[in-house]
DNA sequence: TATGAATGAGCTTTCATTCAT
DNA sequence: TATGAATGAAAGCTCATTCAT
């Protein structure tokens, strides 16, 4: 596709891509007009259907590129929902593997919710979007689907090891914790309010493996935050 | 408002409420029309405009009115995220407290899925709304941030009591737990996805009450899911 | 349909239908604007979407019109093509026969033409419409076999009784005396030209069935026509 | 114009022109983009407006083309109705004079139906255009009455010979004959149908010469064509 | 009050034409 | 000359809102 069009061509089409993402950040896709996309890219009106055959077609076009970012990422270390993969722990004390399971899941947590600051907005939109776009739906819902299974084989292989609560339906507990992460982000980002990001990945973190069953002794460094924020 | 109506206008009033809450929950405020709206009531198309001064108003309307049920529940027993409110815990040992707070835990949760089921497309609707439409945000904001108080409020006495991590910020914790269980709720609603309702809170409840560093005795029953389902 | 509508309705409608009719003589279908049917009309532009769901719905309705009155006519009596039916000859001798048979192609095509005068340009408009109308194109179609077959089997019949020139396919003879006056019809209305209806029906008729093999008697008045028309 | 060009020059807007006649018979011209044009030519697309300062002015020289080409023909043969020109026929006998004209009818018409064949599409697209264009209205207008001025004087003159019926009208027979074989043609060609060329032409010559009050003694070879065909 | 027709601003999309390279 | 991207004026259609009955 790309591939066939000029120097000049590739451009163009970048700048409207570029600018359709920026718009649908600021506005539901139903709000947003070709006409603000052409403008935000400072082109004519009629370029943009030179590149994109409709306005649906660009939304799927962002949608698959946020996608692919949240999933691999650019720099192949944010997800929809965080990761646990890759943890492998091969030590010995089961408080050494405790510890290091809380800072894989820590560290995960944090690397999500610095990429969720980033596409926090595009992200909602997406969702959104993905309520009425079939193609949308397929996406996210692929996503979702290969994040919960990855988590739930990551708990189901500790619960094995003897260092997860064994009661707990390994699946459930995938997509609790994961909504956990992904909805406190949200909310957070989306909706506004008072964060400090270190702070609340190490709470989400701590949350995460006691909910799991574990006991971690770290000390959480005292919150500085506005005492109204929610 | 509805008190300089007849009685018979204040029928035909209810009766496009009542309707423009059934089609919100069937297709996006933006897809509805006003005459599904009048149709579904079975008025004519006009009458619609003798009751509400435009499309957004009713929207505005159904919106609060779902806010007020999920805060104080028509049965008083459903909210936007699971509340703990009430649960005063007099009692004696260690142990039999957790269990008491796992088992409020417990009805708090079940209570809570049993009502997304019932409102959960409109409460999807609503908060998709939400991203664009103010008066809709401040509902929804306003009914998350009482809700997180209440909870931040008995967490924070249950960390007094000694009964929960004090290393935990009550403030991320009751947001983070508020936001596992609303989004579990949500993904499983609205995306649909193999689901027993009873297994699900008993996990949800345990990874809860687990995450604020209590531990349950009590065995889960085991999970009887399609496998395949996350 | 228009039986669902109330009368300020029926007349929008037919003020609608009658403006498209009009329009639809004076320029091309594609060259016609929905605003040209709407001003003709004397409603708003939004107006014509509460009758009609599209463009080419409207077309086919007065095509459809237009068909019917050419094949049944409001006073059934004209036809795409002129017709023979009914054409019952049970008298005695050879000549009185084949001046019967002149008299019939003589009242048919005089009434043809009568009929194609009033209908000319919206006919044309029709039969340009078809080649890339596929409805129009069928029923256009079906107008021209159903004519064909009528006039076939009035020849075929002749042809039994030896009043026809038995020699001809009465297949290729239908539609070669159908096209002739169809043609000459057409050329004159359309492209205009000096013309006179009865000289011309004389001609067209006296052509006919000599072309049939039967010879006419009767004399023809003198032409008056401007020398240089064709 | 062509002739200020240079060779590529001259090469490149014949291959244009070539196209452009392809496409207008394949679609209509209001269906035919200047891409159609450019990318059947093997050209880019602004090279369309190196050698034609617009759509219409191409149409209006394929059309000035197609005119020629049916008035005398690359081969001098074909042309917009079957023209009668240059039969002398100075001979003895009224029979063998009727056999003659007969003869000379036929192979004009023949010759016709051929050349018919080769340029229905692109005919029955320029008499549609010839509706909404003005030059091309002139162009079609120009061959239909030279033509016919040139049938009514062949008509004429056989009138005074005694070989024509004398009272007909010659400019009506001229405009009536020729059109019935030029519709007849359109409609076996443009809306298809069964068709033997050799049975045609000899049914529209008997028609015709006997229209004219000539009789033929020829007898017609039986038709083989589907029943049904009209 | 109830009705349903009337209105027109606003949207997406098309494509002939222009223009920079 | 050749190229193909850039442009923007229309067009069809939708639907919230108004209005006459």
């Amino acid at each position: 596709m790309a591939s066939c069009l000029t120097a000049r061509g590739r451009q163009t089409r970048a700048k409207l891509l570029e600018a359709a993402r920026t718009v649908f950040e600021t506005c539901d896709f139903r709000d947003c007009r070709v006409r603000d996309i052409t403008k935000a890219a400072g082109v004519s009106y009629g370029s943009f259907y030179t590149y994109f055959p409709s306005k649906e077609s660009v939304l799927r076009e962002v949608g698959m590129a946020v996608a692919r970012e949240l999933m691999v990422g650019p720099d192949a270390e944010s997800s929809v929902e965080p990761e646990l993969v890759g943890m492998e722990l091969e030590e010995d004390s089961p408080e050494s593997r405790a510890r290091r399971v809380y800072n894989r899941v820590l560290r995960a947590n944090r690397t999500y919710l610095q990429s969720f600051m980033r596409n926090a907005r595009l992200l909602a939109a997406i969702d959104q979007m993905a309520l009425y776009n079939d193609e949308l739906f397929q996406i996210r819902q692929d996503m979702r689907r290969d994040i919960g299974e990855r988590n739930r084989a990551t708990i189901a292989h500790w619960q094995k090891e003897g260092l997860v609560d064994p009661e707990l339906d390994p699946v459930y507990a995938a997509a609790a914790l994961g909504s956990m992460v992904y909805r406190f982000a949200y909310t957070r980002f989306v909706f506004g309010g008072d964060f400090e990001l270190e702070a609340a990945a190490r709470n989400l973190s701590r949350l995460w493996v006691q909910a799991l069953g574990m006991t971690v002794e770290t000390e959480l460094p005292p919150t500085r935050r506005a005492p109204s924020a929610l």
